[in-house]
DNA sequence: CTGTAGACCTGGAGGC
DNA sequence: TGCCTCCAGGTCTACA
């Protein structure tokens, strides 16, 4: 269920495993997206973690000769355990720290992600190297948005879902986002104004913002058996909404495809 | 270069 | 209960 809040909020939850030892890895199943290399567990014996650190949806965990690049896809997550808990069915790849903490990988579609980078690949990998600003950094502004967008034909919300322009807008936010911006999904990118270019990077900045905090009031939950951060929780304006009222107007929510995803929207709301 | 469709994979929900 | 179809939070790759 990973959207960049539920991946952020994952880091902050694997954060007591920095500075600890790796003792063993487990891989159960290797074939996620690409195949999980099987020299990591001859890699990562005995070295030392030293941070995590997150960059669109993919997390980075450092190590002195290089990172292991983990993605939870569609259906990953990550829980902490502290202790041997007999792996399920789609428990794939585990992490055993030397005080006995475990990190593990359950991916049922299997459409994540564990890869090893050598320090002086990281930068440079096809998946890294191409992608556009962090959503919350500066660097992601109305004058950046309104720039990137003039080449751009197609629809707003698949612009923005598009990580070479801002990474990190999953699904659901970006119908959230565009829904307070008060703009139309189907609106071709390079017509939208300036103010509402301005509109949108807020929107984007404060749905994010706001997910992320609800995300992190569950951190607890990292240290159970199943990790289960609370996001989800939280109220929408539209995902999932079709044909309930809109919570400003009344109107009823509708649903169309965009992309091949489900994108919902208030016509009254976000007129064309 | 831009844009779109297909691909990867399992499980849950709903219709019959 | 069983079978079938559709849908799901992502994003890489191939091709027009």
């Amino acid at each position: 269920m990973p959207e960049l809040p539920e991946v952020e909020t994952t880091r902050l939850g694997l954060l007591p495993l920095e500075g600890q030892t790796v003792a063993s890895v487990e891989i159960r199943f290797p074939t996620l997206r690409w195949p999980i290399p099987s020299h990591l567990p001859d890699t990562l014996a005995d070295q030392q973690l030293q941070n995590i650190q997150r960059r669109a949806k993919y997390l980075l965990f450092q190590f002195k000769h290089g990172v292991l690049l983990l993605h939870l896809g569609m259906s990953g997550r990550l829980c902490l355990l502290d202790d041997q808990y007999p792996p399920e069915k789609h428990d794939h790849f585990d992490l055993v720290f030397s005080n006995g903490h475990v990190m593990r990988l359950r991916d049922p579609r299997r459409f994540g992600a564990v890869l090893w980078l050598d320090n002086d690949e990281v930068g440079k990998h096809t998946l890294l190297a191409n992608l556009g600003p962090e959503p919350l950094s500066d660097d992601f502004d109305a004058a950046y948005l309104f720039g990137q967008l003039q080449r751009k034909k197609k629809a707003i919300k698949t612009a923005i879902m598009d990580s070479q322009l801002v990474v990190g807008v999953g699904n659901i936010y970006a119908a959230e986002s565009l829904f307070r911006a008060r703009t139309h999904p189907e609106q071709p990118a390079n017509t939208l104004s300036k103010a509402q270019c301005q509109r949108l990077v807020e929107t984007i900045k404060q749905t994010l913002t706001e997910a992320l905090a609800a995300g992190g009031s569950s951190l607890r939950d990292f240290f159970g058996a199943d990790g289960n951060p609370g996001y989800f929780q939280q109220t929408y304006y539209v995902y999932g909404r079709t044909g309930e009222p809109c919570r400003e107007c009344g109107e009823l929510i509708r649903c169309i495809r965009l992309g091949q995803r489900s994108t919902f929207f208030c016509a009254q709301c976000q007129p064309r």
